[in-house]
DNA sequence: TACCTCCCCGCAACACTGTTGCATTTACCC
DNA sequence: GGGTAAATGCAACAGTGTTGCGGGGAGGTA
């Protein structure tokens, strides 16, 4: 499904500025800051305007959002294809390249509350290296060793 | 174990600021923005100190921080007395009064994530409404319906 | 087509968290 | 008590996110 029929089922008008910030969000499949998203939008794109787009799509459930290590939100499309999107599965988040995953394949675990205590979601990021930074911190260590 | 004790033991000096803060710390036994730190130290304490000094006691490891769902950072901090303290548990935040607490009782539970990807920790977050905001809530419509 | 209304967008301004650089003051060791 | 390294306070800044408001465009109605 494109950012169109999304919206159109949503009951959403269609503009362009929603448009291009839902297809670089379904374009892109791990959570984007407001900032990753700007950066892939044509220049010009009014902040103010990012920022309540976002707000909206994610109210209307079509991304979810996650807070990463630096305390700013996230948003992320993913079709309809995952059971439990949009949200409910931990993300990894890595240290050095700030980069950020949907670990779709486990759901949230259980955890147990106080008693009387009502839940409504709950979030889990887990943070390290990911793959891609620690082959590139072992190559940098072998070239300066040699 | 006292403030003073604490600092002392790691070798950082013990300051007046460091003192006050620490206990303010060790008083509330849950996570404190920043924000609330300061208002329960004697006024005139510098902002940027207090910034410094939170950092300073998250890394040596006399208290653990969360980011709450405002996405700003709390420090907390239990005595020893806790296994797996400092911070390998959950938390709990009101949505509505924004009082975070730790779920001491359960560790963080395991997740898996791609191979070769080295994990440093993790952070979980449950949201929802706590029991006393659940109660003043009940009240106040029961009152209203009268 | 003309009009009208509602909603979206862009702009300006603001609040708040958190950081950095630098000069001054303080705690600790001798 | 004096010297030194560290801690503090101040000013300034960067970044995220929010609010208010006016203009303009899309869509509906006559």
């Amino acid at each position: 499904m494109n950012a169109w029929e999304i919206l159109e089922r949503k009951s959403i008008r269609a503009t362009p500025a929603r448009k291009s910030i839902l297809e670089v969000l379904l374009k892109e499949r791990c959570p984007l800051s407001y900032r990753e998203v700007a950066a892939r939008l044509p220049e010009g794109q009014d902040r103010v305007t990012l920022y309540r787009t976002l707000l909206l799509l994610f109210k209307e459930g079509i991304v979810h959002r996650v807070l990463d290590m630096k305390g700013t939100w996230r948003f992320c499309a993913h079709d309809s294809g995952h059971p439990g999107c949009p949200g409910n599965h931990p993300h990894f988040a890595c240290r050095v390249c700030g980069r950020m995953e949907c670990l779709i394949g486990s759901n949230l675990p259980f955890v147990e509350v106080e008693p009387g205590t009502e839940v409504e979601g709950k979030h889990m990021v887990i943070y390290g290296v990911c793959r891609d930074c620690l082959v590139k911190r072992t190559k940098k260590r072998g070239a300066g060793s040699l």
